[in-house]
DNA sequence: CGGATAGATGTTATCGCTATCATCCAAAAG
DNA sequence: CTTTTGGATGATAGCGATAACATCTATCCG
């Protein structure tokens, strides 16, 4: 804390008190901490001297007030700890350099609940617009969505019914197409370890992927381990593994919703000597960091992690700019690929 | 946006038009979204269902101005994307829960330029307190934190000259132990793989403790292997160890700065065929979930830190609630401990 | 039954800034 | 030399909420 001689707090200093020191009114101190406005360039250093002498730093709160104007772009994702979404997040973060717009960043833990709270709590800052993941949300958080009068991007999915815009992919498809891919090199016996609770969206659906292209394939699609809510450990997929194996030993090849419980299950099957992929296969999701370095090197599927947030907070903006929002495409779907790896 | 007959945007609505459905004041809805505030039960719920008619969502920024109170905190870290900086983070939030405040983070990419550019950037909206982490900060970033009257927590380092409060404990120390550990364990010669940059003191500070140690112990402490900036890459790690192999072939323990780099350069030992511990001990930092997870089990140092964050926000709230701030311990140490795996 | 008490509500005055409009003045144009 | 023009600056009025104080009722007590 700053102190002044008496003893008491000081006050920050305000707008006032910098245009008082520098001979001014606060109006040309405004203008002059603002891009672009016309201030002449002796007094605009008598300002900024001014405004060092007293550390003053521009109350933003005020000025949004003011101005109608926030400038910053809520996010929430369910979890930092999670390279593919924090990979988002940065490609949120790097579209908005140089927009004059901030990211405030929250996290749900794959909570709907915690989701409804932090939407509340952003709007209530009234962001000038907001990104969500997934497009499943709680009754109400979905109307305060609707209601709030901003743009909003859900990302990494293709709700049914989008609140308006959307930047994403079908996690179904992108499952589909490792399915066949391994079925093209010969695997018959797929088994799939993932959660399928409504909590984790992106999950049950690419759980869903798995079953529809086996079927389609004529192969048995019944080899199902579950395990508990997301974030999901790399331990669980060890255990998983190893519950797969019990219940059915000849499968061929283990598909795992994230490349973390894929990673969990390649160590484990490791540990027990296990041959991968010569006695079972693996291939997980989200071509993590760990997929390219793991031994053997595992076999995933790609995700344009980084892009989906670039696209994101691209639309967003110029969604905020947009003079005829109607012009703008609502849905914007991303790539994602098979990288086949040694691993399968 | 929610458009009304004529087309034009609705404006959204504001305190006052909750009043005037609810037939009341605007103070008086004002206090019924306040807890612990006397409104009838009545009132209370005409201004309940006022608000749900017209979707009002209260406007913060408008209350902070007025009641001086902005209701966050900030806090800054290197990285979104590692699970240590994530835990910490973590740790703030569930401090943080039932207090009112709620967390604005930023990241910084090991930049200490981006990381005073956050700092001016959340400054400038007025947080009631802020988190940082490690101890060094360009001048004009510490001179802003100074000035600001708040309360400013330093963590994961301990800063030779602290800007308020710190939650932390010594990098070098905790190397210097795992280094000793594995001396008793008779290993002789030691490798360090790691960064020496200034962007990554709390590396800086493990190396320098690695050598102290070693210096210490009479035991040559020159097997420096550095790599590029941070954030440090699993594939980094593999490269060092392979450049380390070829400098020096007989060293039997290689630490590194991270157990990210610690487990790149594990699978990569695999890959080559060399025993993890037999042909070569590998040992990392940090406790990731990917040391206890990976085959074989990762020796590494466990660090607190989800405590880190829990404690930093606790000193934060005791802060600012204090009547008397001399009262509160300066600096809290945090914990550390060698966890011993097969990795060594 | 009058005064004390406390709960429920309203009124007024900011909080720190910026939008807007007004003013002033010097340089350019005619 | 007058008129036009636009850059530089100032005065004023909010932005949407809440703090602080003022009122006005019930209810309670001796």
């Amino acid at each position: 804390m700053t102190k002044i001689p008496n003893g008491k707090i000081a006050e920050p200093p305000t707008m006032s008190d910098v245009a008082r020191r520098a001979g001014v009114s606060a109006m040309t101190v405004s203008r002059a901490l603002k891009e672009g406005s016309h201030v002449s360039k002796a007094t605009r250093e008598r300002i900024a001297q001014a405004i060092n002498e007293l550390g003053y730093v521009l109350d933003q709160s005020a000025g949004s007030l003011s101005s109608r104007r926030t400038g910053f772009v809520a996010a929430i994702i369910p979890s930092i700890n999670n390279s593919n979404f924090s990979d988002t997040a940065r490609g949120i973060t790097d579209a908005l350099e140089g927009t004059g717009l901030q990211l405030l960043l929250g996290y749900t833990n794959y909570s709907v609940d915690r989701e409804e709270e932090l939407i509340e709590a952003m709007l209530k800052r009234r962001p000038e617009g907001i990104i969500l993941t997934g497009g499943s949300h709680t009754p109400r958080g979905r109307r305060m969505l609707e209601q709030a009068g901003i743009p909003v991007i859900e990302t990494w999915d293709r709700p049914a019914q989008p609140i308006d815009k959307v930047v994403g992919f079908s996690n179904g498809e992108a499952m589909e197409l490792l399915v066949e891919t391994l079925a093209g090199k010969g695997y018959q016996r797929f088994g799939y370890i993932g959660g399928t609770t409504a909590r984790d969206t992106r999950g049950s659906q690419r759980r869903a992927g798995f079953v529809r292209a086996l079927e389609r394939l004529g192969l048995p699609s019944d080899r199902l381990i579950s395990f508990g809510v997301p974030p999901i450990s790399m331990e669980q997929g060890a255990q998983a593994v190893v519950n797969m194996l019990e219940r059915w030993p000849d499968t061929q090849v283990a598909l795992c919703v994230s490349d973390l419980s894929a990673f969990g299950a390649l160590m484990e099957c490791q540990r027990r000597g296990l041959k991968v992929p010569d006695d079972i296969a693996i291939a997980g999701f989200g071509d993590y960091e760990i997929a390219a370095c793991c031994h053997p090197r595992m076999t995933t599927v790609n995700v344009d992690c980084y892009g989906i947030g670039r696209q994101a907070a691209l639309k967003l903006t110029q969604t905020i700019q947009a003079v005829s929002a109607e012009t703008l495409e609502p849905i914007t779907l991303t790539s994602f690929r098979v990288v086949e790896r040694e691993s399968t």
